[in-house]
RNA sequence: AGAGGGGAACAAGCAGCCGCGCAAGCUCCGUCCAUGGAGUAGUGAGGAAAGUCCGGACAUCAUAGGGCAGGGUGCCGGGUAAUACCCGGGCGUCGUGAGGCGAUGGAAAGUGCAACAGAAAAUAUACCGCCCCAAAGGGGUAAGGGUGAAAAGGCGAGGUAAGAGCUCACCGCACAGACCGUAAGGGAUGUGGCAGUGCAAACCCCACCUGAUGCAAGGUCAAGUAGUCAGCCCUUAAGGGUUGCCCGCCCGUGGCUGAGGGUAGACCGCAAAGAGCUUUAUGGCAACAUAAAGCCAAGAUAGAUGGCUGCAUAAACAGAAUCCGGCUUAUGGUCCCCUCUGUUU
RNA sequence: CGGGGUGUAGCGCAGCCUGGUAGCGCGCUUCGUUCGGGACGAAGAAGUCGGGGGUUCGAAUCUCCCCACCCCGA
């Protein structure tokens, strides 16, 4: 997942926080908020108006443990990106029980929670 | 076979697909140039990256100066940029042993503390007891009892009214000390009838070291209203600043000139090369030093290493943020050397 | 990333500097008082002093190393 997608700054997170829709499911929450202000222009031309951010407490477990649950939820995002809509704005934030699901689980439990929050469209 | 002690290296790998950071070099595009943009060969966490316990490098300052205080270190010698680290040696202590551990100078410079118990706790003392004189009581004594963490050497013999280094042998202790060692220290031997406790991670004395703050240090750029801030010049009091106090120094007032602050951002610091690593040689017991040859591109900025499949199967602790040298703590299996016990030959 | 602080009874705090007995308030338990409760009075229980070494005869206190929580700094 390029940065370019990446939720970035203090307010822009508490704002989503605040405002967004919140969804909880096995061992993740996720926050999503429509966002139309969203501008940004990937150099290839390929212009895709979302931005993921994810929140990860320090209750989790040590830097190693964090660092490895977000590079996890950075690929799934990265594998779903392109079925996402335009103009939201998602906070992805895992709970200490996601640290035992493996990979597969993980992406699933993600992977229903966008589908009912409207992040990703009901399959045809 | 069991139990233990010391040390060393490693921290899985390979292949395929998807994905991320950086990109000296190369290719393409733009530009007068500086250089900018895109792509890409390549390259991309640790032994502890951790705790932040020490030591530096580097940077800044109302000058960091002098004196006292404060803080740190503390056997001796050596190593180092430096240390509380490392190496070698001494002593003490724990362990049957291999070995481990030690803030390990000074208690005859001074001050302080030693609760409770106990008769008495630091210039000692006399409760019970023992012995002598004896009416009460007085005197001698430090063997024995009991208290305590600690009570005026230990044991045996002589000696005595009972006792006592009162006398003697051995041991301990103190003092002197040939000789050995750079030193800490060791110590043949001699002398003395025995001084006298412990605590200095209590104050302290002695020796050496010590300015403070930390890359959110600090520097550059752009936007912009005011309370403001910065620079220069002049100078008085109150007051303030320096880790504390005194001296000293500086700020403070006014004028002139200029543009910062909150908040958000870009670049530098900061990323290729230094107290670097490997090998060999020389010196040294060693830590290490010197010389030669070779090697070395992590560099993010909400923060780059992940996912899937296969190889029968893949562990532990754990993730760089200015950079080095140590220490400490967490942790996986492997190898080497050594000690003790048991069994067999 | 850097700097600093606090851990003592169920809760909030003393004691630590200057080492020997862990104490205060609220709460809790029992009894009294009341028709019953509250308030009041009397008695009582409850603490590995965050954990582990070291110094010391003796450590909540001095010292070293860990653990947890909290605060500050652009």
């Amino acid at each position: 997942m390029k940065r370019v997608y990446s939720l970035k700054g203090k307010k822009s997170y508490s704002k989503v926080f605040v405002k967004g829709r919140k969804k909880k499911g096995k061992g993740v929450v996720v926050f999503v908020l429509k966002d139309n202000t969203i501008e940004e222009t990937d150099n290839q031309g390929n212009i895709k108006k979302i931005k993921v951010g994810i929140s990860i407490s320090k209750k989790i477990g040590k830097a190693n443990k964090r660092n490895l649950l977000k590079r996890r939820v950075r690929s799934i995002c990265h594998e779903l990106l392109n079925d996402m809509n335009d103009g939201l704005s998602v906070i992805v934030k895992p709970y200490p029980e996601s640290l035992y699901m493996s990979y597969s689980e993980l992406k699933s439990d993600i992977e229903g929670l966008f589908r009912y929050t409207g992040v990703i469209n009901e399959k045809s």
